[in-house]
RNA sequence: GGGCCAUUAGCUCAGUUGGUUAGAGCAUCCGCCUUUUAAGCGGAGUGUCGAAGGUUCGAGUCCUUCAUGGCCCA
C-alpha cells in the first residue's frame, strides 16, 4: 500500500482524489494515427501510467487511455522544480492528466512533452507485471478490472462482443423487429427444460423462478399482434459450470409471424454471414485451429437420416427406454441411467452426429418427442420443422416453426407433466396462460434462439465461456457464511 | 459427481533423492542519470511455501483432510 505517499501528497496541499473533471483535447490514438496534425500543437490527455522511466532531472512515463498508450516526457527545466518534485510521488497505476505539446523522440516515438501534469486519481496497490500480464485465471476473473488493464487482448474480446450485439441489433432494425423486454421473474418457468433458480417475493410471499427461456412469454406477443419481435436477455440454469456453461447467460430470441423454419434459416444465414463479413472482413473465421465458412448457404442434414448412416438404426426403430438403453450400451455411449428414450436418443445424436459438423451446417428435421413446441413436419408427422445450427461442433442456435396448435401444444404439455411426475425436475410445469395464449390463435410463426456467448467465443476465437463474460459465476473465496 | 494437475514474494516462475538462513526476473525502497521505451548503473527488503493435521532428529518437498482454480469425463 502507498498511504505514505498519498499522505506526502497531501501534505503538500494536493489531494489526487479531489480534481472532478480533466477535459481531454485528444486520445492516444489520434495521437498515433494522426501525428502530422498533432504535430507541434498543445493536447490535453488523461490516463493511467503503466511506465515509468527516470532520467534524473527527466522522466518518462506511458500513459494508458482506453484506445492505448501514449509517451509522455517530463523535464524539470519546463515543468518547474515545484511540479517536478511531485514526481517523487508517482507510481505505475496512477491516473494523470496531462497538458503539453506534441513531438517526436529520436527514435521516432510519438510523445507530449509535458508543461504542466496533475493528479486525478492515486492507485495504492500495484499492478501485475507488466511483461506477462496477469495469467492467474482464478484472478483474472475474479478482478477482471486487472485482466482489462495489464491484458489488451481481453479488452478487444469485450469490444467483438459488444459490436457483435450491436450489429444484431441493427440487422434486425432493418428487418422492423421490435425489441422487447420480457420478465425475468416469473411464477413458473418453462420453455425448455432446465432446472431454474428460485427466489421468494416477500410482499406476496410466493416463490418466483428466474426464467430459463425467452420463448414463451415472445409467442404471447406475437399472439398479441407484434409480428416481428425480439429481446436479448439473460436467462439463468441452475446447473453446473463448465468452459460451456455459466449458470446466467445472454440468448437472442426472435419470432416473426407468417414465415416458417425455413424463413428462419435465410435468416440465420443473412446474420451470421454478415456478422462475419463485418467483424472480420471475411466470410471466413478460424477457431482453435479449424477455418470456417460463413458463405450461404450453409449445409443441411437430416438428423433422423445422418443418425441411420452412421448407426445403420432408425430413430422410430427404437420403441422404448430399453431399446434406448441397449442402442447406448451398443455404441458405447454412457449415459445417465435415468434418462428416458428420448433423452437417450438426444445424447446418442449429440455424440454420433454433432462432433463432425464443424463447418455451419443445419442439423435438422428433430423427432416430435425432443421437439415439445415445434410444429411437425406435414409429411413425417413425427418429425418437426426444427433445426439447430451447428458451428464447430456445438448447438449455436436452435429455431423452428413454432407449434400454433393449442391442443397439440396441451398434449405435449401433458406428456411432460408425466415425466415431472416421475422426477424429472427439469421439465417445466405446465403453463395454463401460455396455452390460454394459443388458443385465441397464435398466426404461423419462425422462432429463433441464439447463445450470444457461444456465439462471441466463436467470433473472438475463445475456448472458454469464462472468456466472453466480464464477470463469470465464481465460488467465493473464504466460507459463502462470512460474505 | 469422478479422475488428473496446480497453488511458493505484489506479478511471472525456479526450488534436486526430505537436510543449514527458501531463490530469480519484473514491481517496490535508497542513490545516480535530461530523448528512454523489457532504459541503464550501484545498493536494500521481500514470504502464514493455499489451510489444518500427521510422519520424521529435520517437511516447500512425504501422507491425510479441506479450500480455490484448471483440464478431462459424467
Amino acid at each position: 500500500m502507498r498511504i505514505g505517499k498519498l499522505q506526502e501528497l497531501r501534505a503538500r496541499g494536493i489531494n489526487p482524489y479531489q480534481p472532478t473533471r480533466f477535459d481531454v483535447t485528444a486520445s492516444s490514438s489520434d495521437l498515433h494515427s494522426s501525428y502530422e496534425r498533432w504535430e507541434g500543437q498543445s493536447v490535453r490527455i488523461a490516463g493511467r501510467v503503466m511506465a515509468i522511466r527516470t532520467h534524473g532531472r527527466a522522466m518518462f512515463v506511458d500513459l494508458a487511455d482506453e484506445g492505448g498508450k501514449i509517451q509522455c516526457h517530463l523535464r524539470e527545466d519546463i515543468v518547474g522544480p515545484e511540479q517536478f518534485a511531485l514526481t517523487e510521488y508517482l507510481d505505475l497505476g496512477d491516473i494523470l492528466g496531462v497538458e503539453g505539446t506534441v513531438f517526436k523522440t529520436r527514435r521516432g516515438e510519438v510523445t507530449v512533452e509535458v508543461h504542466e501534469f496533475q493528479y486525478l486519481s492515486k492507485s495504492l496497490m500495484d499492478l501485475p507485471d507488466k511483461r506477462h500480464g496477469l495469467t492467474n485465471v482464478d484472478l483474472r476473473y475474479r478482478q477482471r478490472y486487472l485482466d482489462l488493464l495489464v491484458n489488451p487482448e481481453v479488452r478487444r474480446v469485450f469490444d467483438v462482443r459488444s459490436r457483435t450485439i450491436g450489429f444484431i441489433r441493427q440487422f434486425l432494425a432493418e428487418r422492423r423487429f421490435m425489441e422487447v423486454e420480457t420478465p425475468v421473474l416469473l411464477p413458473l418457468a418453462g420453455g425448455t427444460e432446465a432446472r431454474p433458480f428460485a427466489t421468494h417475493h416477500n410482499a406476496l410471499d410466493m416463490t418466483l423462478y428466474l426464467r430459463i427461456a425467452l420463448e414463451l412469454h415472445l409467442k404471447r406477443l406475437i399472439v398479441g399482434g407484434f409480428d416481428r419481435v425480439y429481446e436479448i436477455g439473460r436467462v439463468f440454469r441452475n446447473e453446473g459450470i463448465s468452459t460451456k456453461h455459466n449458470p446466467e447467460f445472454t440468448m437472442l430470441e426472435l419470432y416473426q409471424a407468417y414465415t416458417d423454419y425455413h424463413g428462419i434459416m435465410r435468416l440465420v444465414e443473412d446474420l451470421l454471414s454478415g456478422l462475419v463479413q463485418y467483424l472480420q472482413g471475411s466470410a471466413d473465421l478460424e477457431y482453435q485451429g479449424q477455418v470456417l465458412h460463413f458463405t450461404p448457404p450453409f449445409d443441411q442434414v437430416d438428423m433422423v437420416e445422418r443418425l441411420f448412416e452412421k448407426t445403420g438404426v432408425r430413430w422410430e426403430d427404437i420403441r422404448s427406454g430399453e431399446d434406448a438403453h441397449q442402442f447406448a450400451r451398443d455404441l458405447g455411449i454412457a449415459v445417465d441411467a435415468r434418462f428416458d428414450r428420448a433423452q437417450v436418443l438426444d445424447k446418442i445424436v449429440g455424440q454420433v452426429v454433432e462432433p463432425d459438423l464443424v463447418q455451419p451446417t443445419f442439423l435438422w428435421h428433430h423427432p416430435v418427442d425432443i421437439s415439445p413446441l415445434a410444429k411437425r413436419d406435414p409429411a413425417y408427422p413425427q418429425l418437426t420443422e426444427r433445426f439447430e445450427l451447428f458451428v464447430a461442433g456445438r448447438e449455436l442456435a436452435n429455431a423452428f416453426s413454432e407449434l400454433n396448435d393449442p391442443l397439440d401444444q396441451r398434449e405435449r404439455f401433458l406428456a411432460q407433466q408425466e415425466q415431472r411426475r416421475e422426477g424429472n425436475d427439469e421439465v417445466p410445469p405446465l403453463d395454463e396462460d401460455f396455452l390460454n395464449a394459443l388458443e385465441h390463435g397464435m398466426p404461423p410463426t419462425g422462432g429463433l434462439g441464439v447463445g450470444i456467448d457461444r456465439l462471441v467465443m466463436l467470433l473472438t476465437n475463445s475456448p472458454s465461456i469464462k472468456d466472453v463474460i466480464l464477470f463469470p459465476t465464481m465460488r467465493p473465496l473464504g466460507s459463502a457464511d462470512d460474505l
